[in-house]
DNA sequence: CCTGAATATTTGAAGCTTAAAACAAACCGA
DNA sequence: TCGGTTTGTTTTAAGCTTCAAATATTCAGG
């Protein structure tokens, strides 16, 4: 759970800036657009957590690197699995570790380059994530109950545009540094 | 970073199920939104993570708990902290140490109640967010930049919808035991 | 073939996070 | 007022996460 400024609203509605001596609240639109989205994902991803530790006694990070292990019978590289993941390299070392200790992956050279290892799901590993899925694809489901699809489909494409717009904020940031350096 | 299923596209698209030969894809709509969802806020708090880092050595964790304090000159508990965050009471106690630690926060009894304590900014902290704010500001309108207002208003509704949709569901959940129980 | 740059992974330190157990203080109904 | 419950906080153990440094291997030119 956790992360920047959450509580969007709920107890007193916060937006946090609001009456604040110094601050403009110029763009309050979009600090509160983030503060919403970052509450609705928040209290999911907390719920899937709670859920998949009391019904399988698994941590989401697990879950989620054998879910992108599912559809992959040969298996990932650590770093596919790390990019795939939007982890960090030395956190999928230890995730994996521990997952091979405990019997749902296996973990072997890869015959073509000498540096990486090949990482995939035992058949014990890709049964119990089968079972988690089945129930984890429900819950989303129920999460999502009150959207009519059209609704759905809306939130699908305006997320969309966020993330483009996000992925280009990021790729060229909008610095005093930057627009001296690149005019 | 990180999170429940990550990596919604870009590389090879993934939804993570389609072919899976025992995943029934049902709600697989339902399935693309929650990854899109979790992709625009892994994204989007991962790159806040990283500016607050290199422009202010400051963890996110931290200025969320000074961005609640800021418009509370009197302070809050640790566990109106807590609750705002959406985090542990345990995680609070740590994070609030850290804080008076490094000089940003101040930390005293609560006159009513011999158990709370209320935590405030300190001049010197209430600066310092000042500072890191209107900077956090500018990186959010920036990563929306490219969305007109009617869809920043439209991706507000929607995700009001969900956040209304999920806290029914994490209230009343939809399981087997529940339906038995609770007929 | 040799060298320097890029890539794949591991390691270590620091910090974040949670759940659960333990206390202490406050509250509340009989 | 007593005793049970609730609430506020801390503590502990375990695990997650990142960044940066260290290794090992591959790759690309010359």
């Amino acid at each position: 759970m956790s992360r920047s400024l959450a509580a969007e609203d709920e107890p007193p509605v916060l937006d946090y800036e609001t009456g604040a001596a110094a601050a403009p609240a110029e763009h309050a639109a979009e600090l509160r657009l983030w503060l919403r989205l970052l509450t609705c994902s928040t209290m999911i991803e907390g719920e899937i957590r709670r859920r998949l530790r009391e019904r399988f006694d698994v941590t989401l990070p697990r879950f989620d690197l054998m879910a992108q292990l599912d559809r992959t019978p040969d298996g990932l590289t650590l770093s596919e699995l790390s990019q795939r993941m939007m982890v960090s390299n030395g956190n999928v070392t230890g995730l994996v570790e521990r997952l091979v200790e405990s019997g749902h992956l296996s973990r072997r050279k890869a015959a073509h380059d000498r540096r990486s290892h090949l990482v995939a799901l035992t058949p014990q590993g890709r049964r119990a994530f089968r079972a988690m899925a089945v129930e984890h694809e429900a819950w989303i489901a129920d999460f999502f109950g009150d959207l009519a699809p059209g609704e759905i489909d809306g939130l699908m494409a305006l997320l969309g545009k966020a993330k483009a717009s996000t992925r280009r904020a990021v790729a060229a940031p909008a610095d005093a540094n930057d627009r001296e350096e690149n005019p």
